[in-house]
DNA sequence: CACATCTTGAACTGATCAGTTCAAGATAGA
DNA sequence: TCTATCTTGAACTGATCAGTTCAAGATGTG
């Protein structure tokens, strides 16, 4: 073995994740991978592929690696499904807040350019969305929800969820943010809350109204 | 007079504005421009602008047009907040069931690709978006709300908007669109209703928690 | 040192892009 | 018919794009 492989792959499909990330699929040129991976034009197309080809593999490793992070956010949705969904949010939440990251979300962004990109690429972005929704409604099934509501809710927490990738690339400030969840976080205690009633056993909640702009955080 | 103008200004710059919607600022040539309008690529540059110019202005014609329709959905706020919601989500609805319009939202749009867009652009769009949420929070102050719910769901409200851009784009059916928004409006009206028993008046909506995925429309 | 492997930079192709220019043609009023 | 105005199509410029190729150099092992 000699002239071993210089450069760090996974660091290289970071670089090229977070320059599709900021700056979409089309306004990303494959010299603005290479400078942003700090490879070679050449070494670009020898070892990650060309730009259709690069582009899925860092939306999947997007999904991958915050799918993991929501899935362990939901990990607790069986005993307690409202801190579930509050943490699923807190994934996106954190992950705006870092100033290392680029505001919005690949798949968001992805899924508004679904008429422009390649359908292998669409499909993808329509598979991440999708499975989001089915690990919420697992979720949602999972805690004390019916059926009806946990499909409901698992839609709707999807929604935000995206919306927040919206709302941080205009500029939304992160009490916007907190305001946009908390909304649905409290429909969704309130929604347990009626199940317990009609149940006859008392909910853990507080009976009165959470408000949405203080809610606890961790 | 002689050699009048032979086009319409009004349908061209519609043509040139669903062009933008469809596949967004950098995946619009001005060929694609020329195309959609029927004028010849001089009368663009002659009669609408520049590419930059041109997308100001179909912007520009988006967020009045639509912002009309928010506005008269949310004119009734005052007597019936809930309604006035409902209207407010049904103006983005019955934009995406219309076939001759492309799904996802101009402004949505616009917002995801502020970082690579020009400076004016991205300011109109930003505008757009904090119009929204001005809105919003006046109709729901005008309501029975109280300020600091009004804001909390003013914000949430203009979000769950926006994501229906997002979900719509990633080909999500009617029935989904309508389960996000149900989410919302029946944590609308459970915020009304505390408010009216705090009061110590009687609502007029009925004590049951209503069905996101039932909600009557229209 | 010799060798195999990887990396690099530069050049090149063919295509598309935004923006401009202009001569030729169409139009309709005088 | 004459004339002023608008429209058209085509060509052109200079830039950027994706993708490919390759010779020169760097690297580390045997």
């Amino acid at each position: 073995m000699a002239g071993k492989k210089q450069f760090d792959m996974d660091t290289a499909l970071d670089a090229a994740m977070i320059q599709f990330w900021r700056a979409g699929y089309a306004d990303t040129s494959v010299d603005d991978l290479s400078r942003a991976t700090g490879l070679n034009r050449s070494s670009i197309y020898s070892s990650l592929g060309d730009k259709d080809t690069l582009f899925l593999r860092c939306l999947d490793r997007y999904a991958a690696r915050y799918g993991d992070r929501y899935d362990a956010a939901l990990s607790c949705a069986a005993s307690d499904p409202l801190t579930a969904v509050r943490a699923f949010f807190d994934v996106t939440l954190d992950r705006i807040a870092d100033p290392e990251l680029p505001d919005g979300c690949l798949v968001a962004q992805s899924a508004m350019a679904i008429p422009v990109l390649s359908p292998a690429v669409a499909a993808h972005a329509k598979e991440a969305l999708g499975v989001q929704r089915l690990r919420l409604r697992a979720a949602l099934k999972a805690g004390r929800l019916t059926d009806q509501d946990a499909d409901a809710f698992a839609d709707h927490v999807a929604a935000v969820n995206q919306s927040l990738a919206v709302m941080s690339r205009a500029g939304a400030s992160p009490a916007q943010l907190l305001a946009i969840v908390g909304v649905t976080v409290d429909a969704l205690s309130q929604a347990l809350r009626s199940r317990d009633q009609h149940r006859g056993t008392t909910s853990a909640e507080p009976a009165t109204r959470e408000s949405g702009t203080s809610r606890p955080r961790r």
